[in-house]
DNA sequence: CATGAGCGTGAGAGCGCTCTCACAGGCAGT
DNA sequence: ACTGCCTGTGAGAGCGCTCTCACGCTCATG
């Protein structure tokens, strides 16, 4: 009966050639493979010492089948510019999906639509069943994804905090209490006119970085001035621009407080350019804590986040999600470090 | 006959519902669906209606589970450090990949194995057929990995030339023409004694960079120096701990070529701390174009690499390789291009 | 007007797996 | 000794698709 003729192209072993060898039924050879629970030990043994001998692999596609189900996880990166070229965030934080992801025994679907009608596809690719859930990162303020995803009930969790209206869950930093605790590191250090850079206001970690900003010189009593307050849009030219108008706003600025490092490291050319010395006349932190932090002269203190970390818990999140159909949305805020180098040093002598 | 009753959870239309629907055979669907041309126009619209008025997307896993093909692609980065942390050219490069995978209908499946244990379980992984291929970045010099699969018959493409003794298609950027001509650069500067801080010779990057400066050097008639060829890691420590031994070895340097941006950075730390003027005094160079370039004083003048380019490429190799059982190893090399910046510019006055 | 080629279409097997259901055997309780 | 129950195992259906093969039709050909 059983013809063990040569087949096309490398066919691998099969749970029937396992479940023959080890003279049980497929059923049982695929609860041994699956760990259930009712399987005599000594039959286990005998199936696993098959499968070992085989090299037998579980053929996904037939699984997926039959269950449904993918075991993989895409991975939604929107972002054409920004984030994407200027700090490895973006690696870091798929190492960290990638070894939870592994951890958990799911594959890591990668997209990264670059054109409207790439992001369109992209919809109608998740939707299609071919993924167990979505991990979406950094998406624009208006981007219909999540909304389409959730009506379509793929699990969604994302990285960031969403704009208001999104019911989703996510993991994010404390971006709000890193900043207050960059700006009270400058206050300790004796600057009393404190400028911040700030990122966009229409994006969640642009906002909330402000506000920490704001929160510390209400802590220290030193009442807030528009005039120390510009917004740029985390580019090292808007950074360069924004300290310019800083300079000539408050000439008598002694600390800035920059929504990123590279905006931090725009500022810090500016200063150099109007003879200002970093820190002993003008104290600066960043925030990303980047490459970049280090390779500016002085070099520079910055908020780290811890990327891969996040990598993980979003990861955590979606396969609880995708396994327990875990339909309340939770959030996940992780705390920021302040790194101390030279930009911020305390003032020589007063 | 039909019967739209809710099934449980999400399940999307079939090919027999659409086959139903158009009055014809599944067969006949399946044609459609795959472009075959032995189809009648008339049966082909009619068919296309009925998928688009049920919104019909094939089931990818029962596809595979007949065709014995995943329509997948892995791309492997097996990178501890590095150039993961260090510069974006990671996400550049997916950017790359992605979009060409995308074009040919084809799924990224991303691997990032960070430990040992996890390595052999993707190398398990890849060689159990989940993949139609697999994209290698920046293996290590002993990596078992290339053979293992090629072995198993697995098309493999790499990113970057390879150790030699492996046989397989790889795309990678000019290194030798490219600091060539960023040595070409510093000598037409007027500078002669040209330092170089080179990349770890084990690596080919680093091995075909300090061959392109040594054309350069030799194109112009000037003799090499050993003394002037430091190896660093490519890391900015190593690049600064390299500037202090050349200036050691030789105060009358005119001119640095680092092999990577880190190492100029760091290098111009050196300069700076021995009252040494970027450009006046010493003129640098550095290699990859990365974010840091440009947040250094003096800004740096840099090899630019076209990292998305590579993406594309690969992965056109690699499909292509899949899809023709292409077994001729086939080798791209890209071109550079020197980004020219403060740090390189010409002499005030000699 | 029979024949054969060619083309479009349908029937049906089968890819490798999971999972329900039936069932054999052992054991305790009556 | 009979019933009932639990536990471990096997038989078999079926997931949605592709692909081979056979078949019916139309046309050109002898």
């Amino acid at each position: 009966m059983a013809q063990p003729s040569p087949r096309t192209r490398r066919s691998s072993t099969t749970l029937e050639e396992v479940a023959h060898l080890a003279g049980v039924s497929r059923a049982t050879v695929s609860r041994v493979v699956n760990g259930s629970p009712k399987v005599s030990p000594d039959v286990r043994n005998d199936v696993q010492a098959a499968i070992d001998r085989l090299g037998y692999v579980p053929n996904r596609a037939a699984r997926s089948l039959v269950t449904r189900r993918s075991d993989s996880i895409a991975v939604v990166i929107t972002e054409p510019t920004g984030r994407l070229f200027s700090d490895p965030f973006f690696p870091r934080l798929l190492r960290g999906v990638s070894s939870e992801l592994a951890a958990r025994d799911r594959q890591l679907i990668l997209l990264m639509p670059d054109t409207i009608a790439d992001e369109s596809r992209t919809a109608e690719y998740l939707t299609a069943g071919h993924v167990d859930g979505a991990l979406l990162v950094s998406l624009h303020a208006d981007d219909p994804l999540p909304a389409r995803l959730t009506a379509a009930g793929i699990p969604v969790v994302l990285v960031g905090r969403p704009h208001k209206g999104v019911k989703a869950s996510f993991v994010d930093v404390d971006n709000r209490q890193g900043a207050q605790s960059a700006v009270a590191h400058l206050i300790a250090g004796g600057r009393r006119v404190v400028a911040t850079i700030a990122g966009p206001k229409d994006m969640a970690a642009g906002a909330d970085r402000l506000l920490g900003y704001r929160d510390a010189l209400a802590d220290a009593g030193i009442p807030a001035d528009p005039n120390l307050e510009i917004v740029g849009d985390f580019t090292q030219e808007s950074g360069a621009t924004a300290m310019g108008r800083l300079l000539e706003a408050r000439p008598d600025i002694d600390a800035v407080f920059a929504a990123s490092d590279l905006m931090a490291a725009g500022a810090l050319a500016v200063l150099a350019a109007n003879g200002r010395r970093v820190p002993a006349d003008v104290s600066v932190v960043g925030f990303d804590d980047s490459p970049v932090a280090t390779t500016t002269m002085p070099q520079l203190s910055s908020v780290r986040q811890p990327i891969e970390a996040m990598g993980h818990e979003v990861a955590r999140l979606l396969v609880d999600a995708v396994e327990g159909s875990d339909l309340v949305p939770r959030r996940v805020i992780l705390a920021t470090e302040l790194v101390r180098r030279a930009s911020s040093a305390g003032r020589p002598s007063p």
